[in-house]
DNA sequence: CATGAATGAGGTTTCATTCAT
DNA sequence: GATGAATGAAACCTCATTCAT
């Protein structure tokens, strides 16, 4: 007895193991550039073991974008406190993005990457998965929005229509960091960040 | 006579032949998936022939951005009318970027495609020239703004930096594009970024 | 039992059978002539299959060059009788390595061919390595030479110098072989060869 | 009048450029390394015009070759003084040979680049026209011996023979070159050389 | 004479995936 | 469950050579 239990705690090892790797060689390389090969090589596994664990390179990448959406709702959900007014915790959940986008590059960064690539790289079965996912944490940013609307302090607009443009904008600002050094001053994105959303709550404000 | 001139005119035929098959395909599967061997093929040239023409595949692509990018600049300075106000200037710039990226679909996703893409495909070198074009269509944006502070239509703010939060606004929007069938109904993306410009419009005024 | 080392077996063969291919091609084209396709078809393997036993073509024409180092090396070793004259052992060493031109003709080639490139085709370290290899049959002639000097025969000169310049001259005389039959009668290198000793035999005797 | 004779000296010069250029690449990269396209772009002519001035690549190659054997013979000839003893001569010889693999390094390596390639790169007869250039050379050193010989001073040995050992035997040495900073110290091929000489002078003397 | 655009085979290398062990 | 040898297509790019102008 255990010893089921052990096997499965130990393929729950393997999995992650693989998953780190990969990880760190997507945002190493890209992903055309990572292979099935070189992931096996630096996890020290067999690439049959790989093919093991998941059918192929896209389910493989796929599970990562998953991770990373469901860390992203947590840490915001974390961010959040329940007794603060709407605006602070609109505040509360652009700031908590913003840090993701950095304490959780890697992820931040797949999760970005598959999102703008401009074909689908998964099955539509997959991708509604995915975009599932991503919903949730909209949902949280127009909670607190219909909360504002709600008190009186921002203008009747529709909750959801609003988070999902704050969201882009959020989304918009933070692509903005690869154009530093060419276009923009060293972390000039970080002020812009913060001043789209001053503007944004200026325009919602009642 | 003019046999010189019209071998000129040739090649720029061939040269925009091949960038025509290559946005194509680039469009069609993305820019790894892209093979000069597949360009060749379906332009019927030799494989040989595009390294004539393009030191690269790099060049190549560059070429594609640095075309996008002009058409772009192009398209927002007709669009503007020089005696609207400020307001409106803004907007036919949003409405003009908004048709650009729907008419020259191609093109535009082609920007986005490198400017979003997480490791810096380009020689810096390159990226720097590329960069700098774009830095073009933003000033456009941030004159309007200028001139609606300096009539005291909006609050004193840095022009340049409403302008790029603007426009990354806008970006953030139209890549919801591919959220469409998804998360997205079909064009609700469009009604999204009329709202977000209206809301940010608000924000900025006295 | 035992299919591991099977298996170890059977790689080693493999390993043997495409350097066996690529020993053969090379001299028959040369080196750059030879390409990793013509190896694998006349081995009836795959591209990837070679590429999976050697990192590049460069790793393999090194595996080459030692196996031949090496095989010199034990056909020296194995010629001389230590009980025999230091003139005869110079002797014995300079027949053992005529032969092995012919015999080995393959090998001698390779090694020479590389040894005598005027780029250096391998990285540094791979060619000290090879010239460490080298290094080895150079000093069973000096060992040789500095025999003859303790007993009196030779005159005091520095053995190692002398069995460098000896095995030059020898190398000098091989390389004539691609005269026959423009300036050279046939064979006519290998009697230069055995004169070639004499004559230095001749000033190194006191 | 004269305009004949101006097209038959650019004629000369724009070969001259050619060769020079391909001379250049030649010791740069290797002969597989160096294309037509690069000989042509670096010489600033055209592909079409290289391929009037020479049949094809190998023709070109040759043209090489004989240049430089051409001025070998040229640079011995110069250092003999008539009046000087036998040794002398011979010392003369050995001299400038050591010296024309220095200066004329470009020269001599392409020289030695096609002697000691395993294939005749070449077709027989242009092997055999490239051969007896060679041979003049010999011719000279073999004269000097010849002196030595019916003047007392030398062993009655066959002068050409001697002249061809002791020239491989030099060539031998001078090959050690590229076994500076791996086995041998710098330079010391130079005073091998020397040595060399007199351990073969030493062992032709009476 | 000279140009340079065009060809297309062939170079090295990497890849996702399979399957016998 | 796990291994890793093997496949072969396809990637990018270069080349000697030709030929219409």
């Amino acid at each position: 007895m255990g010893a089921k239990e052990r096997r499965e705690r130990e393929k729950r090892q393997r999995k992650s193991q693989i998953l780190d790797t990969a990880r760190a060689l997507l945002l190493e390389k890209g992903l055309n550039a990572t292979s099935i090969n070189q992931i096996a090589k630096r996890s020290e596994l067999s690439v049959g073991a790989i093919y093991f664990y998941f059918k192929d390179k896209e389910e493989l990448f796929a599970s990562l974008q998953v991770e990373g959406l469901e860390l992203l709702h947590k840490t915001i959900q974390k961010a959040i406190n329940k007794d603060s007014s709407p605006e602070e915790k609109i505040k509360s959940i652009a700031s908590a993005y913003l840090r993701f986008s950095e304490k959780h590059k890697n992820y931040f960064d797949i999760i970005n990457y598959f999102l703008t690539a401009p074909k689908t790289v998964f099955s539509p079965e997959l991708k509604n998965k995915i975009d599932a996912h991503g919903n949730v944490s909209i949902s949280t940013l127009a909670d607190a929005i219909s909360e504002g609307i709600d008190s009186g302090l921002f203008k009747a607009v529709n909750p959801r229509r609003q988070a999902i443009i704050l969201w882009s904008a959020f989304n918009g600002i933070i692509q903005l960091k690869k154009l530093q050094k060419t276009i923009l001053a060293k972390d000039e994105y970080k002020s812009l960040y913060i001043e789209s959303l001053e503007r944004f709550l200026d325009g919602l404000r009642n």
